[in-house]
DNA sequence: TCCATCCGGGG
DNA sequence: GTGTACGGATGGA
């Protein structure tokens, strides 16, 4: 009986029966029942464009018949269809064949004949393929039509004879398992799963917490699950797995590590690892970075999405869970020293055990709340681009924005282009053109600055020029067309049509329309976290566009296309500059999309008269934003002698007196909280008092304590990453020198570490005085070390500003000193 | 300064 | 599997 079923889709995958591929689409019913909705009916397809006459074309395609050792291949069918290549109709042969392996053998041959313009999207992965011909997006609502089967399969089948989206409304709380395990692992053991056991697994849900561990563990209220090997722990997770049977499950690292782990030492006790919902083992894809994949079960490596997907805009220092979750949920990691679990093991110490197993738990319970947070964007990022989760949050940016152009190209008939031959990436990598435009400032000490800003600079210039592949010199006439574009350095001029809308600029005007909408609602919606993560999916993907242009693997890349975009914002920016000026203001700074102008004698509405003039002329959605006014502004000299202002270096106060920052040691790490503190507060006096006085005064202050050794050791503390082994050094740097002796010490310490140390006075290299905080005394630090190689070059650049020499931050008797280190 | 290689995360 | 990888830091030539 055919009936109708609703359900969320949450992995897709196919398989061959009977000769056929059938497609498995895993979900979840809109009662919350796993679901696998199965289609036989999708074929393979490529796409021919002919250079005779298409009847010919199709008949000769119809005849090829490869004979393999032990399948005969034929084409399966040919249709004639009518699409669009750049925009331009075209006339093509859809060729369907029974297998998708069948796909490139039959495209491998026509491809080589002169009597067809092109073979197309024969590298469309058949489930990928599927989600975009059947217009369906994962994990939003989706109904079939057809009957309950019966597929040899964990949960209820259903044969689909059609299926079609229903709505945009997502799955709102699917069962998610977080887990994460702690293996026995000696010192100077890397890591390694062919000898060492997994000792602890932990599994974290909704009202489920557990600890798998394999030693008679005392761990109060600890959600302990004792077992006598791990052969057994590993049957127990299986156990677990299906019993809970989760529609996602999340680790941290999980791809690299947690799952390959886990399946080594399944192996190991022939145990196999069959918790897919067709019954199939967990597969560890190792093709560079390694993917591991459970049938019908979304597995997440929290890992791998958030460091692809939702970091930019967060500055993480690492991509350690500790670190990134208490950036994003504000929680961190008990502090557990895991080098030693192996002791604990060893020696069965119960105590350190239980603490350990809590310390699983954790991490397990951390990654959860995780994947919590993740959701929105995970969702939102699915919506736009229309793949599969599993597939999805493993994707770069360059993919999301492919993914979603082969959706969007399907949806508007328009044929994808290829991906680049070897031949072609070759040519696309020799080339480079030029980027953005940044004015270069005038060192000095600022009143009143008013800083605009091209509100998405790449994308709306992509969207208000018709930038495309298929609107590039257009056979209209290039003059007087606003959308033309002549390179200052080669003189290369391109043009993009006014009358006919190109593909990428339509999509990118539709994104920004869309996001537009988004913060419009939100203004009535504070707070939605679903609502945020679709503007910010939306304004990711369209910031994307443009890298995605001029990225070598990318199908619709265009080098043409990518020039003309930079070249149209430093036209922009500069014409901003050059108006500002005629208007009589200061111009002060430019970076590619910003201008920093100094008021003067202006008001600042007359700058805002100046920008509403300014967006009166611009085309389409271009406009020029204002960002703010700061009271202050500083900008600097470079470091090399007579080269004029810095780029990206200065600072800026706000009319609430907060300094805005960029380019200086202040937001560095390998710089004493000396010299850091002195930078700082000298930034604040200029800034906020503009007393120059004042900063002087502090500085001379600050290098008599110094002197007089009134600094107490931990601010002068210097820490650098040691980037290999100790040994491995041909030049000792100070850091260097103070590994080896912790390692003397007995302080284990490899590459990674970061050393940390402080200079002592005393004769000799730099090397040898350098010491362990802990070695050394207030009165003992090199006062003239800190104040060469930390103080002075934290403000000199500050202090020239001023007016003030450097020999003028020391007292005289010091000047023979300075002069040597100034040379 | 440019090119090649290594590493990230995990215990 | 109708596929293929990234990107930044670092160290050596």
């Amino acid at each position: 009986m055919v009936e109708k079923m609703q359900f969320y889709p949450l992995d897709i995958n196919y398989k061959i029966i009977e000769g056929k591929p059938v497609i498995f689409l895993f979900g979840k019913t809109i009662d919350k029942k796993q679901v696998c909705v199965v289609d036989e009916s999708f074929r393979p397809y490529f796409i021919v464009i002919p250079k005779i006459d298409i009847t010919e074309l199709a008949e000769k395609i119809r005849k090829i018949s490869l004979e393999e050792e032990k399948e005969t291949i034929n084409v399966l069918d040919i249709e004639k269809a009518k699409m669009k290549k750049f925009g331009k109709e075209a006339e093509i042969l859809k060729v369907y064949t029974q297998l998708p392996s069948h796909i490139p053998k039959i495209k491998d041959i026509i491809k080589e004949w002169n009597i067809i313009e092109g073979v197309y999207e024969y590298d469309i992965l058949f489930t990928r393929r599927y989600l975009i011909d059947k217009g369906i997006i994962p994990m939003t609502l989706t109904e079939a039509e057809g009957e309950f089967a019966n597929y040899r399969l964990r949960v209820p089948s259903f044969r689909a004879e059609s299926i079609k989206s229903v709505s945009d409304e997502a799955l709102d709380s699917p069962k998610v398992l977080a887990i994460d395990i702690e293996t026995y692992n000696p010192p100077d053991n890397i890591i390694d799963s062919k000898q060492n056991p997994i000792i602890m697994l932990a599994m974290y849900g909704k009202r489920f917490s557990k600890v798998i561990t394999w030693k008679a563990i005392e761990g109060g209220d600890l959600p302990i699950e004792h077992v006598n090997s791990e052969a057994e722990l590993i049957e127990k997770f299986k156990e677990h797995i299906e019993a809970y049977s989760p529609d996602i499950i999340t680790g941290y690292f999980s791809d690299g590590f947690d799952l390959p782990y886990i399946k080594d030492r399944a192996h190991k006790y022939k145990i196999k690892l069959d918790i897919g919902l067709d019954y199939s083992e967990i597969s560890v894809d190792k093709k560079g970075e390694s993917a591991a994949e459970i049938a019908g079960i979304v597995h997440i490596d929290l890992l791998k999405f958030i460091r692809k997907i939702m970091a930019r805009g967060i500055n993480f220092e690492n991509y350690k869970l500790n670190t990134v979750a208490a950036q994003l949920i504000g929680e961190k990691k008990d502090q557990v020293e895991i080098e030693d679990l192996h002791i604990a093991w060893d020696t069965n110490d119960k105590k350190k055990l239980a603490e350990f197993c809590k310390y699983n738990l954790q991490d397990a319970a951390l990654c959860y709340k995780l994947f919590d947070k993740a959701y929105p964007q995970l969702i939102e990022m699915i919506k736009i681009v229309g793949q599969a989760p599993f597939s999805l949050s493993r994707m770069s940016f360059s993919q999301l924005v492919e993914w979603y152009l082969l959706r969007q190209a399907h949806l508007h008939n328009e044929i994808a282009p290829n991906k680049p031959s070897h031949f072609d990436l070759q040519k696309r990598h020799s080339q480079s053109y030029t980027g953005a435009f940044v004015f270069q400032p005038k060192p000095g000490l600022y009143k009143n600055v008013v800083i605009f800003d091209f509100r998405s600079l790449y994308p709306s210039i992509i969207s208000s020029h018709n930038i495309d592949i298929g609107t590039l010199n257009a056979e209209e006439h290039r003059e007087n067309n606003p959308n033309t574009i002549t390179l200052e350095d080669t003189g290369e001029t391109f043009w993009f049509s006014t009358k006919k809308k190109g593909f990428l600029s339509s999509l990118i005007e539709e994104i920004i329309t869309r996001r537009s909408r988004v913060k419009e609602m939100m203004k009535k919606d504070k707070d939605n976290p679903l609502l945020d993560a679709r503007q910010n999916s939306l304004k990711l993907l369209a910031n994307s566009f443009y890298g995605y242009l001029g990225f070598s693997m990318a199908r619709w890349y265009s080098i043409e296309c990518a020039k003309a975009v930079t070249a149209f914002g430093r036209f922009h920016i500069k014409k901003v500059i050059h108006e500002a000026k005629e208007k009589g203001f200061n111009v002060l700074y430019s970076d590619t999309d910003s201008v920093f102008l100094e008021l003067g004698d202006k008001k600042k509405k007359d700058s805002i008269d100046f920008m509403d003039e300014i967006n009166s002329k611009l085309p389409g959605i271009m406009e020029l934003e204002y960002e703010g006014f700061y009271p202050s502004a500083i900008f600097v000299s470079a470091k090399a002698e007579g080269t004029g202002g810095a780029k990206k270096r200065y600072a800026i106060i706000s009319e609430d007196g907060k300094i805005k920052i960029k380019g200086f040691e202040t937001v560095r790490r390998n710089f004493s909280k000396i010299g850091k503190q002195v930078q700082m507060k000298v930034l604040e006096i200029i800034l906020k008092e503009n007393d120059k006085e004042k900063a002087l005064k502090y500085v001379k202050e600050k290098i008599k304590q110094l002197r007089d050794h009134e600094i107490p050791v931990d601010k002068l503390i210097i820490s650098t990453q040691l980037t290999k082994d100790v040994g491995g050094y041909g030049n000792v740097g100070p850091h260097v020198s103070v590994a080896q002796k912790m390692i003397q010490k007995g302080i284990n310490v490899s590459a990674g570490s970061t050393i940390r140390y402080v200079i002592a006075k005393g004769p000799g290299l730099i090397r040898d005085k350098a010491k362990l905080p802990n070695e050394i005394t207030q009165d003992e630090y090199d006062a003239e070390y800190y104040l060469n190689h930390q103080i002075i070059p934290a403000v000199e650049k500050l202090f020239e500003v001023l007016g003030y020499k450097k020999e003028d931050l020391v007292a005289e008797h010091d000047q023979r000193d300075l002069k040597s280190f100034f040379g």
